[in-house]
DNA sequence: GAGAGTGTTGTAAC
DNA sequence: GGTTACAACACTCT
C-alpha cells in the first residue's frame, strides 16, 4: 500500500522525467477519479510540469506559469507509471506490471507528453483521487495534517506531545494522519516492533524513554524504506512498474508465524485500530 | 462458490 | 472532542 516511502519513490522517479515536459493530451477514463474530469483535463492540457513535490502520502505535481497543481492520492492500490517515448517492451521484463501493455482495465487516467512519453494512473480498487488545486485550496487541504518524518516539524518535542495523556492505542495515533503524517499500516507495525512496544499499548502508558524509542523507530523505518524505494506487498510499483525493495526488510508485517528477528518467537497477528496488526508477543511490551 | 480479508480516508455514529 | 465503525471498490484467499 502506498505510504510515505512509496509516494516519495514515485515522486523521485517523476522528478527525473517530468520537469520541463508539456502535456499534449490528458484523458480520464473513470469519472469517479476527479470531481470534474473533463474540466481538469482541459485545464492541464498544454501546461508544463515543474518539480514534483510530496506531502505525507500526497503527490503534488506543479506546473510552470500556472498556479494550480495536480494533487494525487494513491489510497490503496494507486500506481503512477511513466512510459518513455518509443519504449520497446522486452518480454521477461522484471516489472510487475507489463508497462508495454498499458493502458489496461485498471487505467483511470492517461497523460500524453509532448515528446511522446506517457504517464498512467492505474488503480485497481478505484479509491485514488486526482484534483487540480489553487495554492490556497492546497494549503487548506494540508492544514489539518500532523508532523511528517523527514521534515523540520519532525521533532521529539512535537512527537511526544501526540502521545501524552491519550488513552488510544499507540498504533491508532501513528495511523492518524492529523497527528503523524505519512505512516500507514505497514510502517506503524514495523515502527512498533523496532521500538519494542505493543501496538495496542495505550499511549498514555508510555514512559519518556519509550516515546523516545518510538520516535527514533518511526524516523528510521521511514528513512530506510525510502532508501530501498518502498515496500511492495501486492500492488505497489514505482513509476517504472518495478517493485520496492523494503518487503524483505519487514520484521513483522504480514509475517504471522515467522520467527521474530529479535527473539525467534513466532510473530502474532491481531486487530488494532481496525487493521490487521502484527507483533512479537515476547519482545514487544 | 460464498464469504471474509485486505487497508486509506471521509463521514457518520457513538 | 475523541474515538470507532463503516462505506467506497475489486481482487485474493479460505
Amino acid at each position: 500500500m502506498p505510504e510515505l516511502p512509496e509516494v516519495e519513490t514515485v515522486r523521485r522517479d517523476l522528478a527525473e522525467v517530468l520537469p520541463g515536459r508539456a502535456i499534449k493530451t490528458a484523458e480520464i477514463f473513470d469519472r469517479k477519479l476527479a470531481s470534474d474530469p473533463i474540466a481538469l483535463c482541459a485545464e492541464i492540457t498544454g501546461k508544463i510540469f515543474s518539480e514534483p513535490e510530496r506531502r505525507g502520502k500526497y503527490l503534488i505535481l506543479p506546473f510552470e506559469r500556472f498556479d494550480k497543481q495536480l494533487v494525487i492520492h494513491l489510497r490503496m492500490t494507486g500506481q503512477i507509471i511513466y512510459r518513455e517515448t518509443n519504449m520497446v517492451f522486452a518480454s521477461g521484463h522484471p516489472a510487475k506490471i507489463a508497462i508495454g501493455l498499458l493502458p489496461d482495465k485498471h487505467t483511470r487516467m492517461r497523460i500524453m507528453l509532448d515528446d511522446g512519453g506517457e504517464v498512467f494512473f492505474n488503480d485497481q480498487r478505484r479509491f485514488g483521487t486526482v484534483a487540480l488545486m489553487a495554492p490556497s485550496e492546497l494549503s487548506e487541504k494540508l492544514a489539518p495534517f500532523g508532523i511528517e518524518p523527514g521534515t523540520k516539524d519532525w521533532s521529539f518535542d512535537r512527537f511526544a506531545r501526540v502521545f501524552t495523556g491519550r488513552k488510544a492505542p499507540i498504533k491508532s495515533l501513528l495511523l492518524n494522519q492529523t497527528l503523524i503524517f505519512g505512516l500507514g499500516n505497514i510502517y506503524a507495525d514495523e515502527a512498533c516492533h523496532r521500538a519494542s512496544l505493543l501496538p495496542m499499548r495505550p499511549a498514555a502508558s508510555l514512559s519518556a524513554k519509550e516515546i523516545e524509542r518510538l520516535f527514533a523507530a518511526c524516523g528510521e523505518v521511514i528513512a530506510e524504506a525510502v532508501e530501498l524505494r518502498g515496500t511492495s506487498m501486492r500492488d505497489f510499483v514505482d513509476s517504472h512498474g518495478i517493485e520496492g525493495g523494503f518487503a524483505e526488510k519487514l520484521r513483522v508485517y504480514r509475517r504471522t508465524g515467522h520467527d521474530c528477528p529479535g527473539c525467534g518467537h513466532p510473530i502474532a497477528r491481531g486487530k488494532c485500530a481496525g487493521r490487521g496488526t502484527h507483533f512479537c508477543p515476547v519482545c514487544q511490551k
